[in-house]
DNA sequence: CTGAAAGCGCTAACAC
DNA sequence: GTGTTAGCGCTTTCAG
């Protein structure tokens, strides 16, 4: 009984009589053999490794988990494993990762931008050369200068959405609570608000930017709600899930949640038991990893000459806050 | 010039002449060269991959991307990777997994035993082969029938604190909404309740098991609250996070939040903005990931006879929900 | 300091 | 049906 037996039975290439497939079977079953896929794949030189590589800025927050939970969906059903890490936003760390999971030859990556992208465009960046040598790349929820498909959610349309429904409701000091500039969806959020304002012939009377937690929003709207009652806005937009938590709690502890209309940006657990209930315009988080799921498969499947790009819609859920008056 | 002397370059070995050193390092620029990982860890025998594999339940729940991250912190200071995957609790599922993980070899393996466990314990299980053949694993948050390595929250503990919390405030008719029995930590908080219920002389008077989202949480208090009020209970323990989402959120629906008593299981965002506030036993789910790393590069370092069983405090917030008294 | 030869675990392409 | 040979990309070992 030769190797190339066993390894004919271990791949059900048939043409093994019986009396040695099932002699065969039995001695991967007592000794608990596992094929080495890294041999199998090194020999096949088809080089797949049947895994795709995710490269995140922070798991503990439920939009990037929902985002994993729908790419996990179609990786599974491409029979491709996910190999992931953090980048903490740091692009070099963004690099590091990407340069590990391109030594381990994974077949595509799934990526959300690091937004401290200072030299992204460095063709020697490990990201840069993997892309320059083919390997399909997808970026998703922030945009980036390299080229690549990119999954994104509508974040100028929902800025857009936000500041007509508010201003529907009659506001006309209007502020928006945003993240770090740094990051393109925060500006285009930014953009859109302000876009949709001027339609009405209006802008911010403040734009709080660069906002990184929810305890900054949190202490930025207290001391944006002790403006004089002239100045002070009676609308707010948080542009991020994290913020319209801090905003929310900033509200409520002033008492101020029935006199201040929000509307925050992607949805969040409870905002619907909140009295009022925190009117939202949301991505779907698992639409966009499910999506750029497909777009990656598509791409290791055929070759696709062009760059998609994909926009997905963003929905209003209006719950109350949003629909508060001016007073 | 050879191709070892680009293999001593590459791994930085020494022991080359400065010429050929530039020589080899343009060259790998330039052509944007990088060692095939695969091929380098089949030759070296060492076998390590510095790679662990993590099996979960569902991503999207933010208590498992806190894991997940906590995780991922120390596995990045050791430079393995993470390769992930959800069970979506089936037990099949899990084993395919493991057992695509075990192909990859990965040092190590992070699993959080899937509920749908019915033959556990069957030692032909890709797992329990796994486990038998010396690979390091660490289970999470639930028990497992195998023999390894356990880092688990204080269910038991979470429920008796929960109890206690609520007889205090003088409630003598308490009801558990629990998750599915099959769960040990279901269970657990459960036998947890029930025995931090028993030393003040009582007993539940409701045990709704079984339930097995936010929606089904809803329904289940919906009814409970239309007994007549003599049996309704006037306290409940939300034994998980989700459930503790549904039940606050029927409570909310019935203007009841103000009259019953409410103690949920983990923390939730948002949960302390609500009026009133939602009093938790919560664990630290961040904790419990980088525990598991912890004990998993342990393991790995040294070989280490007994395996360990790490319980990971809870922690009673009071927020107000917790502190109502009976009417 | 540099290179040639052997071999990690596996499969492709042929023999028998 | 089955076995042999070669070689994937790399490192080890040992010779120049």
């Amino acid at each position: 009984m030769s190797f190339k037996t066993v390894s004919r039975v271990v791949n059900e290439e048939g043409g093994v009589s019986d009396a040695l497939l099932t002699r065969v079977q039995d001695a991967v079953a007592e000794l608990g053999y596992r094929p080495d896929e890294r041999a199998r794949r090194l020999r096949q030189q088809t080089s797949a490794t049947s895994t795709i590589g995710f490269v995140h800025a922070d798991m503990a927050n439920p939009f990037f988990g929902s985002i994993h939970t729908g790419l996990q969906e179609i990786a599974m059903g491409h029979d491709h494993l996910i190999l992931t890490a953090t980048s903490d936003d740091s692009f070099s760390r963004q690099d590091d990762i990407v340069s590990s999971f391109a030594r381990r030859r994974v077949d595509g990556l799934v990526v959300v931008p690091a937004s401290d992208s200072t030299n992204v465009t460095d063709p020697r960046s490990a990201l840069a050369m993997e892309i320059s040598r083919g390997t399909p790349v997808v970026f998703i929820d922030r945009e980036s200068d390299l080229v690549g498909d990119h999954v994104l959610g509508d974040h100028e349309g929902g800025g857009v959405v936000a500041a007509t429904h508010l201003m529907n409701a009659g506001h006309q000091r209007l502020a928006i609570i945003g993240d770090r500039l740094q990051l393109d969806s925060a500006t285009k959020r930014r953009n859109g608000f302000r876009q949709g304002l001027a339609v009405g012939g209006l802008a911010p009377v403040r734009e709080i930017m660069n906002l990184e937690s929810a305890v900054d929003a949190e202490q930025a709207v207290v001391q944006l709600m002790s403006l004089p009652s002239s100045e002070r806005p009676t609308a707010l937009f948080a542009a991020h899930n994290y913020l319209t938590s801090g905003t929310v709690r900033a509200l409520h502890h002033l008492g101020m949640q029935h006199q201040v209309a929000l509307v925050g940006f992607d949805d969040l657990d409870l905002l619907d038991v909140l009295d009022p209930g925190v009117t939202v315009v949301a991505q779907d988080p698992q639409t966009i990893g499910r999506r750029a799921g497909e777009c990656l498969f598509d791409r290791l499947a055929s070759d696709i000459a062009i760059t998609r790009r994909e926009l997905i819609d963003v929905a209003l859920t209006p719950r109350g806050s949003g629909e508060i008056q001016p007073c």
